[in-house]
DNA sequence: GCCAACGTTGGC
DNA sequence: GCCAACGTTGGC
């Protein structure tokens, strides 16, 4: 089982109206991003990253609840991810079922997180990092689950 | 709202 | 294949 970060900007989609229902993660139009995606297993656990709000940070923890499928809003033009490039013949990028796992008591701040020992690695922490899914070692999971029930 | 950093695009 | 211009991300 693999760990993974994955941000999303709460006023459009946050922790909360994940727990209210599964859902598919998509949008992701990097080709990075979408390579940890299709990664993605059944069974593994991500941190629900909430962005571009105040203040950012860790809100709680999804699961994978299968593997990558094409991401169709890519041909929705009514979809914010639509991407017009795209056709049912070249659609590269991926989507991912996620569902609740659980929220924190208390969000933990990414100036928070950037006060912890061991988590130099984490791509979330580099210089304006941009990068809106990312692995996660068990190292850095413990190290960040601590700090958020602490 | 600002702006630095970064990815992508497209002319050559 | 280089690289300048452009658009986007996302913290502050």
């Amino acid at each position: 089982m693999a760990y993974w970060l994955m941000k999303s900007e709460p006023d459009c989609f946050s922790i909360h109206d994940l727990a209210a229902k599964p859902a598919l993660w998509d949008g992701v139009r990097n080709y990075q991003a979408r390579n940890y995606l299709q990664q993605m297993q059944a069974g593994d656990l991500f941190l629900f990253y909430h962005s571009s709000c105040q203040p950012p940070g860790i809100a709680g923890i999804g699961c994978i609840d299968g593997p990558a499928q094409p991401d169709l809003s890519a041909l929705d033009p009514q979809a914010a991810g639509y991407d017009p490039r795209c056709s049912e013949q070249r659609l590269p990028w991926v989507a991912v079922p996620v569902s609740f796992q659980r929220a924190f008591t208390e969000l933990l701040p990414l100036a928070q997180i950037r006060t912890l020992q061991g988590l130099e690695e984490l791509p979330l922490l580099g210089r304006a990092s941009r990068l809106s899914v990312m692995p996660v070692s068990a190292e850095q999971w413990q190290i960040l689950l601590s700090a958020a029930q602490a």
